[in-house]
DNA sequence: AACAAAAATGCAAACGTTTTCATTTTGGTA
DNA sequence: TACCAAAATGAAAACGTTTGCATTTTTGTT
């Protein structure tokens, strides 16, 4: 149980300097009020001691601490890993830092671990998705934490979001399935439960073919874990027997899973079969074929939740607007094509 | 600018419980020494009140944050998501955070990172891999904080190490390949400026190469960013000249596309040519064909180093073995097979 | 050169915990 | 029942900053 050696603290390069250590604070948070010659004897007296700030104590007082939380359901997801990359440096470029953590979809674990960053005193927090445990809510409303929740879009979402319409989204593909002639469809989506992305969406591919007045049967509504192994059997069984036209998948993941069944056993895409998914992270634009997708600016919600975050806890005002809609895109590449 | 609304504090808790705050305190930290009543009455308390403990303040006291940091070249990669989703896991079930920051192998960035993290008081940090600055080096060094460096090992490191020897690794890839007759053989490689994992799998498998007799002319070292989409372009121009008969890529991704370059114009794998990368995340193993690589345990890495890390900092010792190598392992997959 | 206004600095009291040391309470024993 | 050691609790001084207010220094004006 080592103590950390005295480190320099904000008094030693005060004395070293020849100031009080509010000048020294000064120095280090507006660095512009205060006098060049002391300034200069500051940095100094820092440089010499190899001072660095200890932002929890400020934190202790000013009640930010300069961290922001974010909560995904995994990590090792690449459409996940690339907006958390976007967050992280955005919030790096603003001299704040970010907390994270995954709950695997389990929205007990999301409660523990928001009262676990709020131990730790996070100035904002992004949920992923638009349901959540209204403990964890409670928690963050009776704290006055700025939360927000991103991903998903929702205009009746209480929550501030900053995200796409996914039940949109899944029209929108199956529309162009549609379009394409395509009358014999199956989808293979995840588990809905606690993934309110995946929901909506199906919700969506579902709400535009019942407006074409087809109906699906249950027989071509699959459901498959995020594995990829489980995907290509499922996809297996599904492409030897009776086999669709053309299939639609709740990710890209699915579709990757899909597409590498297709081509063990030699279907060919998009020949005999037409393949899309949701999503479209950085693999899917090179596959071979480019998988045909709907494009969600990963990027893009990065940055403008960590941007939203923080102008939360500075004005402490609610964003305008309230939801954030982020658009998403059809991206038609050499997955699909016209049936027959 | 809001200040948090007077959220309840320890004393809070201590006043409606009648006792002192030392003793609230102590049931936190260490229940067992508070009597069964006062127990109660501070949980009441501390439930009705909706009490959430401040490790910042506590942290100002013990200099233990329960917070440490993680940095990586980029979070945006399956491989490092893998390691990062463990190592955060694992302190997640410790009951501890997780600092991440990317530097997108730019070693400055790396250096104001450290700083960063510091500036938070974070109880120990992981680097990825063996070189980085001096400088940041220094600072963490005086101040005592434990520190290891990741994913790639070196007996002669001074830092303690958590990874696999990724020249070992080159030279196991190089053989295989060579073991199976292949004598025309391509490198893909990143750049290794910056990136000690890539250096090393390459001087690995030049070693081998060389140990064979054999001498790579200049013409088949090949330099690609870290983007499938430069990658498939590199591998078209090097299969529509004079194709070699098989590829090592410095990585998976990279062999993911080499891949798909060569299916897209017709080059069977590996009939035609054999591809191997270096790394197995969770994909290769499910392409089609499946990737013949070398798999580095990302998880056990990413558990390692947190587990290590932790140890470090509640002992003060460093951790014994000093270097912890971990074990990587040949997968042979379907996109290698013996020459003609 | 003298003065007022403005800018820079210093003083000291917070911020919310933990921990040492002293004091009280408890439980067991004579 | 009285006493003692051990266990539980309390009082108060840290921990390293920030900031309101008071004071000093600078700057600009006449």
């Amino acid at each position: 149980m080592r103590s950390r050696k005295g480190a320099p603290g904000i008094v030693d390069v005060a004395n070293r300097a020849g100031v009080s250590p509010a000048t020294v604070s000064r120095y280090f948070n507006i660095p512009d009020i205060v006098r060049g010659p002391t300034r200069q004897r500051i940095e100094a007296a820092a440089r010499d001691l190899g001072y660095i700030r200890n932002r929890m104590a400020g934190a202790l007082h000013t009640r930010f601490s300069g961290t922001f939380g974010l909560i995904v359901p995994t990590i090792d997801n690449a459409i996940f890993a690339e907006m958390i990359e976007a967050f992280s440096a955005r919030l790096q470029a603003l001299d704040r830092t970010m907390l994270i953590a995954a709950h695997g979809y389990n929205l007990e674990l999301e409660t523990a671990i928001v009262r676990s960053l709020l131990e730790r005193r996070i100035d904002g927090i992004a949920l992923t998705g638009i349901d959540h445990d209204p403990v964890a809510l409670n928690m963050l409303a009776q704290r006055d934490v700025p939360v927000i929740s991103i991903w998903n879009h929702d205009e009746a979402a209480e929550l501030p979001c900053v995200g796409a319409d996914n039940e949109a989204a899944g029209e929108q593909i199956a529309t162009h399935i549609l379009e394409l002639g395509h009358r014999d469809v199956a989808l293979i989506f995840p588990d809905a439960n606690g993934n309110d992305r995946a929901r909506d969406r199906l919700s969506g591919v579902l709400k535009r073919f019942k407006a074409s007045g087809l109906q699906l049967p249950e027989s071509r509504k699959l459901q498959c874990a995020y594995d990829v192994g489980e995907v290509k059997r499922v996809a297996h069984r599904l492409l030897k027997g009776d086999a669709p036209s053309a299939i639609i998948c709740g990710n890209d993941i699915i579709a990757h899973g899909v597409m590498f069944a297709a081509q063990s056993i030699g279907v060919e895409i998009p020949n005999q079969l037409s393949v899309v998914g949701i999503g479209d992270f950085g693999g899917s634009e090179y596959f071979e074929p480019g998988l045909t997708t709907i494009r969600l600016p990963a990027k893009r919600i990065g940055i403008t939740a960590a941007e939203t975050l923080l102008s939360m806890s500075e004005t402490g005002q609610m964003p305008n607007p309230f939801h954030q809609p982020i658009e998403f895109q059809l991206k038609v590449r050499g997955s699909t094509k016209p049936y027959m």
